[in-house]
Formats: C-alpha cells, sequence, structure tokens
DNA sequence: CATTTTTTTTAGATAATTCTAAATACTATA
DNA sequence: TATAGTATTTAGAATTATCTAAAAAAAATG
C-alpha cells in the first residue's frame, strides 16, 4: 500500500515523464513537489524498492509500469471527483484542484465505480483532462494550442494547458469555457496576439500566451 | 490544524466522554483506538497542549469545549458522507462506515457546505444517528429502545445501538430499516424476547438483546 | 494497612517524512 | 583537461505516530 506522500510524488513523475520523455531528474523533482532535492533523494530510493520506479543515483529516476498504473489510477480518481464537484456541488472549475487533491487519495474501489456511474462514465474532467479507465488506459483526444492552428480553423476548446486560478479567471471573463466554440480570425505576426471569434458571437484579442493555453480540437 | 489521527482520537475521546460522564481513562481510549496505553498516553498529552482536552497523570481526560466542537465537526462530516454514500451512491448501511471515516477527513468548508445542500440538509444519517449543524448542534430526539417501551406502544426506527455489519445483516433479513414502524405485542417475561409487527405487516420474535438495539421514537 | 493486582507512565526504539549543511559527482568552460 | 559551477547524495537531526518492556502510581483485597 502506498502512502498518501508517495502517491503524489509517482503523479509527479508520472506528469514530468510523460512531457520530457527522459529520466526525471532530482531538482526538477524536488521543484515540482515543493520539497528538498535531499528529500527526494530519499523518496526515489523508496519508490525504487516498492517498484515504482527504477533509480540509478545521479541518473534520475524512470517510472516503472506499476507505477504507472498507480498514478494513474490516481489520476482517474483525481478527475472524477472534480466532475463530482463540477456537475453535482455547483464548484466553479477553478475551485476543484485542491480539494480533489485530498479525494483523489481516497481509498474504495467500491466508492470510485459508484462515482463513476453516479456521474454517467465521464471521460474528461472539467478542465479536458481525459479520465483513465480503470485499467489506466487514457483516450487522448488530438488538440492543438490556438497558437498552432491556422486562420480560419474552427474548433472546440477541449483544455487548457495553464490550469492557475489566474488563468481560468481570465478565461471566464472573456465568456471562454470547455466547449466554447472558436474561430480563428487573425493572427498579428509582430507579437503572435489572435483575433478569435467565440461561439459565433463575440470577437475578441488574445496574446500569445493566452493562444499558447488553450486547446481546442476539431468542431 | 489538527492531523487525521488526532481528529480520530478527539472523536473516541468525545464518544466516551457521552455516555460515561467522567474522565476517559487511558485504558478505555486504547481500546477504542486500537494502540497501546503507551501511545495514548504519548497522544493525549499532545492534545493537552493543543487544549483540546484537559489532562493530569493518571486522572484521565476530559474534552474541552474547542476539542469539542471539533470532533463534533468531524462527525457532521462522517455522517453527511454516509448519507451520500447512502442517499447518491446506493451504498448499503453496512458499507459506509469505513469509507466515511476517511471522507470524515477531508478538509474543505465549502465542500461541506455544498454537499449539505446537495443532500437536502439532512438531518439524521442511514444509522439514524442525528447530523451536527455547522456550530456543532445536536438535534437529540428521544429515542428509546424496544426493550424498555411499554405493550402496545407504536414507534418508528430511528436508530441503532448496535451498527455492526452482522447486526445490520440481521435487521435487513427481518425487514426493519429506519423508518419501519413497529408495535410492540407482546414480551416473553423469561427471557425478554419481544413480538413485534413490523410495518403493520409482518409479525416476528426478536431477542432481548435485538430489542436492546432497536431505538424507536414516537410514531 | 501491607500486599497484590491493575492501570498508567516513562524509556528507548522504529518508521515515515521532512529539513539543513556538508560531501561528492557530474558538466560546462576556459 | 583542470577548474569552476551545478546537481545530487549523504549525514545528522526533527516531528509524528507507533511499539515493547520496565518503572511507578493507584486501586483492590484480605
Ligand atoms: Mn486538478
Ligand atoms: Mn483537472
Ligand atoms: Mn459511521
Ligand atoms: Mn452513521
Amino acid at each position: 500500500m502506498l502512502s498518501f506522500v508517495e502517491e503524489n510524488y509517482l503523479k509527479a513523475i508520472y506528469h514530468l515523464s510523460e512531457s520530457g520523455k527522459r529520466a526525471v531528474n532530482t531538482n526538477t523533482l524536488a521543484d515540482e513537489m515543493k520539497t528538498a532535492p535531499a528529500s527526494v533523494s530519499d523518496m526515489v530510493k523508496r519508490l525504487s524498492q516498492k517498484k515504482m520506479v527504477q533509480y540509478q543515483k545521479y541518473k534520475g529516476v524512470n517510472i516503472s509500469d506499476e507505477g504507472k498504473t498507480k498514478a494513474l489510477h490516481v489520476i482517474r480518481k483525481h478527475r472524477l471527483w472534480e466532475v463530482f464537484l463540477v456537475d453535482k456541488l455547483n464548484f466553479h472549475w477553478d475551485e476543484v484542484h485542491e480539494v480533489a487533491e485530498q479525494l483523489e487519495h481516497i481509498k474504495s474501489p467500491l466508492l470510485i465505480k459508484r462515482l463513476d456511474e453516479f456521474l454517467g462514465f465521464p471521460k474528461y474532467d472539467p478542465h479536458g483532462d481525459p479520465i483513465p479507465d480503470e485499467n489506466g488506459q487514457l483516450i487522448e483526444k488530438r488538440k492543438d494550442p490556438i497558437s498552432e492552428l491556422d486562420l480560419g480553423v474552427n474548433g472546440i476548446v477541449v483544455g487548457v494547458n495553464d490550469s492557475s486560478t489566474s488563468f481560468l479567471k481570465y478565461l471566464d471573463k472573456v465568456g471562454i469555457s470547455i466547449g466554447s466554440k472558436i474561430q480563428i480570425k487573425d493572427r498579428m505576426e509582430f507579437d503572435g496576439s489572435v483575433d478569435i471569434l467565440i461561439d459565433n458571437q463575440k470577437s475578441i484579442t488574445i496574446s500569445l500566451t493566452v493562444a499558447q493555453n488553450i486547446l481546442l480540437s476539431e468542431a
């Protein structure tokens, strides 16, 4: 049985493994976990003993198959709870993460089975992130940041690269949420800002940074 | 901020304080918490430092007002989650306790507020136990075990003194649940067993032990 | 009331998780 | 490649929560 802390490390290692393809180094992980590098060294040894990661001194960690399964299971719970909070308890999408960080560690297979059922077997969480199935399978749909799409393209907002409260609040203010229809109207060469049409109604200009953080999939 | 373990100790101290009116002694608490008495000695010192209990060596512990408030808050969360599990996720009333033991430690005032709302502000949990309000107020309705009621009395099952799986399963088998209407028909002097009529339909005989564990309030 | 029994506390250890400071290994640069 | 700088690990300590064994206090008993 993994402790809460071990589960959190595994999640972090999993996420960091996904972005860059090779071994996760100690300082990166320490940064992600907001702990001292020395604490990370201790912990990765422990996870290595439990066969959750492969680890060699000074070489960084790679998550094992078993570790990945464990991480995806925690991520599944996290995202299902986020759906619950938004769909059933009327939480706003920028309020759910902290609570889900706690709820994701509750151990009860029956609970998750029933919750999944109660929520109607959702495939995506409120931020557009896919929910792994019971076996840790992810159905990843193709999605691109607005910054990389051509003029004229139509798409549906399916996710964000930045789930920070400040970014989500910005999106709310301009009227963008998961499911919004976006058309790309124009792009300024000098700074990468983009004119978009939201839900066939409202035209706004977004900065390059914003464009890089809104993910669309085909309409 | 109290740890999970501290919260559990406080709950136990609160429960034990309610039954017997005076100081809770170390061994009783050790028994309740399934730990060694030495561990209890350590912990009550810590809780005493945090002003959650009053404690003097060899004299046992008394819960403080602040401790009681904390305990009742945890109990509130426990019972609300039990209602959620039964009402929304179709758990059976004998399956909820273990999961609620975990869920009760989630820290989020908003979550509990919204959950309460979502559940329609329930006043009792699936076992008939009252749910404390946000301020730790308990509305305790008068309830008596069948063993102490007179012949002819009509009542509604509002709780049980024994929440063990085996007892709850027995109740299911004979068709008694929270809300069942019970009339007391006869009582055998030699062993205290009681004939009762359930929901105006089914007559059964229950043992004294069972009669002591089913709580009725006026119909 | 002296003795025995029971209860409770202390002492000393262990495990998990974290930290800071020091030592060591690796990398980049001149 | 020697040196400087960065990354990582080890050493040593603290905190929380637990245990067993031993010591001490309180309660029960004859
Ligand atoms: Mn989240
Ligand atoms: Mn999410
Ligand atoms: Mn319960
Ligand atoms: Mn209950």
